[in-house]
RNA sequence: AGGCGCGUAGCUCAGGGGUAGAGCACUACCUUGACACGGUAGGGGUCGGUGGUUCGAAACCACUCGCGCCUACCA
């Protein structure tokens, strides 16, 4: 390693150095053997999709658990990153065949094995990219045990439990109203479908003649689906509506096509004060109308092909997509003299979550899974606490979608996925569901005409087994045995139910215990507006674009592709105004600095707004711990660290060894705590405001002129400090630290990678409330004559004569030894002088008070009265409002009364030092009268 | 329609019964021997509104306005 360190951090020269490093030393290798007694902690990767490409949502998952999983290891957990990629059904299919359209070719023309054939190239060239770039971010998984869901292992997983829950009745067949895709030709659960909030509609009325022998005349239905009413098989009314009274029982002739339907009754249904009070029932179309259905027993007329277009139910209509229809019955009914007038309507809109197409009820035989049995154990998981959910607001979140929750659709008219392992037979049609990979006698009537289901599982059934089947279940092995459950489940709040619901009620059924004793959610990440990120609003940040830096055109060029590029620099800076001070584009700002500020987002925001300037502030931080290592090198280098923290007598080395405490504390309760804004920030403040700040400034003129005494124990407590620092450091910012710990001295016996080094505790410091008090009276003085110093102009080159009055003697001693320290930080005029109170002051002085120190400096002939006279009453104005405040609480009965004793007694003391202060600053004013 | 959440400094956000905090931005001065990706100092908020509880409210409660998100959905 070369002692040279540049004087600018460059995080693009440092960081590729590492990962390849901890890779060699297995830093990330969890251990499963039944020896190893260390405790474990475990986070299952969210695995990412296999289609994707990293974005910042990635980017902050992987930050947020890489920095439990570092913490953790660091504190001689067993450790398992468990990473894994999702194949992502139709998301991936929809890709390659999209691949396909190019060559001309659908996947029909390829036929299914061809097809499979070619997805699984696809994924051989371009699916591991995800987790190249998580690599680049630090993430210290277990890469070895990489599980795809499609791996033979994993497949065999998903077979068992389906075969399993199949065999206790909790999987079944049935043919009932789903959600279909008619765009990507499937079958969707409820949770795939997206609403979208109020769209522009109609409300269509239209007349059903009543049957002429039934008295004639008609009744008015609405609709905003108009085409549906080819599939209406009745119109229900409300019981007792009078209005309807006499029509009970008569029937309706269909306008269009030749069947007559019925007027039924259905309290459920019918709200009579809703429209006309009279609906058109269409049973294999809406939800509503086919629960109606089955309570009257009506006939479901399916009036859709597979593809979205109108079948031959709908008569003339068949070939007709959904929209020709819509308007082309309208006429009809128009050219029949029925329709009765529209008016403007607002609804939501089904839409498929992955296309956009609107998704349409439909009737269908469906494979699905009894939720209610799975649910009622996870509901009770959660509210007995042996899984709790952080943030704790999502709980409610939680509860009301178990206890509410619908059967789960879990078949999907798709080729890539698990294929469902059921059987039918030819001959007699008895179903057979098996664990093997082919089926060739019929269980029940040994026929050998037997076929595959052709449908594949929902992507989010074999997502639900995620947390055992990664470690080798079915099969009883070393892994399953130690890492199950696992510790913690960090993700999006966004998959709570797609994913971890699912992974509660799975993991409780198949394993009997929770998959989780916690479950972390974080928030969405968006643009500086508050926007989703998307293609479409050009706002898409690529994460390896702020690690690597990019100019602003390709940054467009990728947020935006296709527009012109004026255009989306525009959009681009108006959804990240921030981004117009960084120049011409993000420099590199490395992953480090990204992590940082991942971290320093509050995890219970639901919007985490990306700022790219933020970044370049925790760039610079890195870059201070960089020139604070550089300078600590000097003195440091070839100090003999031990592990425990050296002696200290003087006070900035007895101050820094006591601040350690409180910061490292403060991380490590932030961690353990899922705070890392408040672990991020704890750090950063200790490092750049105490560490760098402070305590490297009162080294500086140790080691220009301290006794040699004294310059070895400050080296000492320096390399033990920035030692400590970095591996305190080491979870948020992996990279930098790993090159730091290579060059400052470390204690023998710690590990070669600061990534296995002792994450720090209270005993590599040394709580000292003395030295934190002491210290803070000569911070204080010394803020004081600084602010004299800058608000009168001194030049900070200047010289000025100080001298400090104290009541207190012991005050006295600790001005008279920390007097380097002052006279450093301050820049004076040879020694400090240093007075009891009272005692005479030069002319020409100007005074301000710190605490029990009256601090009087020297600007004679350097500044003008009127100017301190401002000052000054500045500062009184300020003392006597909260004087005046503090009085007015003290002399108020009550609260004197009512209050608790210590904050009265607090009160009275704040009082009196305010008071004291007053009369000082008098004396600061008569001062400032003498300067004329 | 229900549920959840948010509204605090110009911006992005922490905080949370005892006289307001951070980062960035802003102002002034400074290239001082780690760092100008820096230093020192400073200005800036009646904590959305109204009412209540309390000795004391930005914080707790009620209502209200504005904004998000989720779930359900009236044809």
């Amino acid at each position: 390693m070369s002692t040279e360190m540049p004087k600018a951090y460059d995080p693009k020269d440092v960081e590729p150095r590492w990962y390849a490093f901890w890779i060699e030393n297995n830093a990330f290798r969890a251990d499963p053997s039944p020896d190893d007694k260390r405790p474990v902690y475990v986070i299952p990767m969210p695995p990412p999709n296999v289609t994707g490409a990293l974005h910042m949502g990635h980017a902050l998952m992987t930050t947020i658990e890489d920095v439990l999983l570092r913490h953790k290891r660091m504190q001689g957990f067993n450790t398992l990153y468990q990473p894994g990629i999702d194949h992502a059904g139709i998301a991936t299919q929809t890709v390659v065949e999209r691949i396909l359209r190019a060559e001309g070719k659908s996947r029909h023309d390829l036929g299914r094995p061809a097809f499979l054939e070619r997805i699984w190239q696809w994924k051989a060239k371009s699916g591991g990219r995800i987790n190249d770039q998580q690599r680049v971010l630090g993430a210290s998984a277990d890469w070895p045990r990489l599980k795809f869901t499609m791996d033979p292992d994993m497949t065999r997983a998903v077979r068992e439990a389906f075969v399993r829950l199949h065999d206790e009745g909790l999987i079944y067949r049935a043919t009932r109203l789903i959600n279909w895709c008619s765009d990507c030709r499937t079958a969707l659960s409820d949770l795939e479908v997206e609403n979208e909030e109020g769209a522009q509609g109609e409300m269509f009325q239209f007349a059903y003649p009543i049957s002429q022998a039934d008295g004639g005349g008609e009744i008015v239905v609405a609709t905003t689906r108009p085409e549906t009413m080819l599939g209406d098989t009745a119109v229900a009314v409300h019981p007792d509506d009078p209005r309807y009274k006499h029509l009970h029982g008569k029937r309706l002739r269909h306008p269009i096509l030749d069947r007559e339907i019925p007027i039924i009754t259905d309290s459920i249904l019918v709200d009579p004060k809703f429209g006309t009070g009279a609906v058109k029932v269409t049973p294999a179309h809406d939800f509503n109308d086919f629960a109606t259905g089955k309570r009257h027993k009506l006939e479901e007329i399916n009036i859709l092909e597979l593809d979205g277009k109108l079948n031959a139910n709908a008569g003339k209509f068949a070939g007709m997509t959904v929209k020709e229809s819509r308007k082309a019955v309208k006429k009809e009914l128009e050219a029949l003299g029925l329709t009765r007038g529209t008016q403007k309507h607002a609804l939501s809109l089904p839409r498929c979550q992955r296309c956009e197409t609107v998704v349409e009820p439909m009737i269908s035989t469906q494979w699905f899974v009894q939720m209610k049995p799975l649910a009622e154990p996870a509901l009770q998981a959660v509210n007995d606490g042996r899984t709790v959910i952080i943030p704790a607001e999502w709980k409610k979140t939680y509860d009301h979608f178990l206890e509410n929750i619908q059967d789960w659709c879990i078949s999907r008219q798709l080729w890539w996925g698990h294929q469902i392992p059921a059987w039918y037979c030819g001959a007699c049609g008895e179903v057979t569901v098996s664990r093997d990979d082919t089926v060739d006698k019929c269980s029940k009537c040994g026929s050998d005409k037997m076929r595959q289901d052709d449908d594949v599982l929902d992507t989010w059934f074999s997502s639900a087994l995620w947390p055992f089947s990664t470690l080798g279940w079915p099969d009883q092995t070393d892994f399953l045995k130690k890492f199950y459950p696992a510790s913690d489940m960090e993700t999006g709040y966004d998959i709570l139910f797609f994913w971890v619901a699912r992974m509660m009620m799975m993991g409780l059924h198949f394993m009997g215990e929770v998959p989780f004793r916690r479950v972390l959610l974080h928030g969405l990440v968006v643009d500086e507006n508050g926007d989703k990120m998307s293609k479409v609003k050009g706002n898409v940040i690529d994460p390896l674009d702020l690690i690597y830096g990019a100019s602003f055109d390709q940054v467009v060029a990728k947020a935006l592709p296709g527009a012109p590029p004026g255009d989306a620099l525009t959009r681009f800076k108006k959804a990240y105004p921030s981004a117009s001070q960084l120049g011409t584009g993000f420099p590199a700002f490395g992953a480090d600095a990204v992590r940082f500020t991942l971290c320093s987002y509050s995890p219970q925001a639901k919007r985490i707004a990306l700022a790219p300037k933020r970044i370049e502030g925790y760039r610079n931080f890195c870059n201070k711990i960089w020139n604070a290592v550089r300078y600590s090198m000097t003195y440091i280098e070839a100090v003999a660290v031990t592990e425990a923290p050296p002696p200290a007598t003087a006070l900035a080395n007895r101050w820094i060894l006591s601040r350690l405490i409180s910061a490292v504390e403060a991380s490590t309760k932030g961690i353990d705590e899922f705070r890392l804004d408040d672990a991020s920030g704890a750090l950063y403040h200790f490092f750049w405001d105490e560490l760098c700040s402070w305590y490297l400034e009162l080294t500086k003129p140790v080691f220009l002129a301290g006794s040699e005494e004294l310059k070895n124990e400050t080296r000492a407590v320096l390399a033990h400090a920035i030692q400590v620092a970095v591996r305190a450091l080491h979870p948020f910012i992996p990279f930098i630290s790993e090159e730091l710990w290579h060059r400052v001295p470390r204690a023998v016996g710690m590990p070669d990678t600061v990534s296995l080094a002792r994450y720090p505790t209270a005993i590599d410091g040394r709580l000292d409330a003395a030295a934190e008090a002491d210290m803070q009276i000569v911070q204080n003085v010394i803020v004081a004559a600084r602010t004299i110093r800058a608000e009168h102009e001194v030049h900070p080159g200047a010289e000025i004569p100080l001298l400090l009055r104290a009541a207190d003697p012991s005050v006295r001693e600790l001005l008279a030894r920390e007097m380097v320290s002052i006279r450093t930080l301050v820049k004076t005029q040879g020694d400090p002088q240093i007075e009891p109170a009272g005692s005479p002051r030069p002319r020409g002085s100007v005074m301000s008070v710190a605490g029990p120190v009256e601090v009087l400096v020297g600007l004679s002939g350097l500044v003008e009265g009127a100017r301190e006279k401002e000052r000054v009453q500045r500062e009184i104005k300020k003392v006597e409002k909260d004087i005046v405040v503090t009085d007015k609480k003290l002399s108020s009965p009550s609260f004197v009364d009512k209050a608790p004793a210590e904050v009265v007694a607090e009160t009275r003391t704040n009082l009196e030092a305010l008071r004291r202060k007053r009369t000082q600053l008098d004396e600061a004013l008569a001062i400032a009268d003498e300067l004329g």
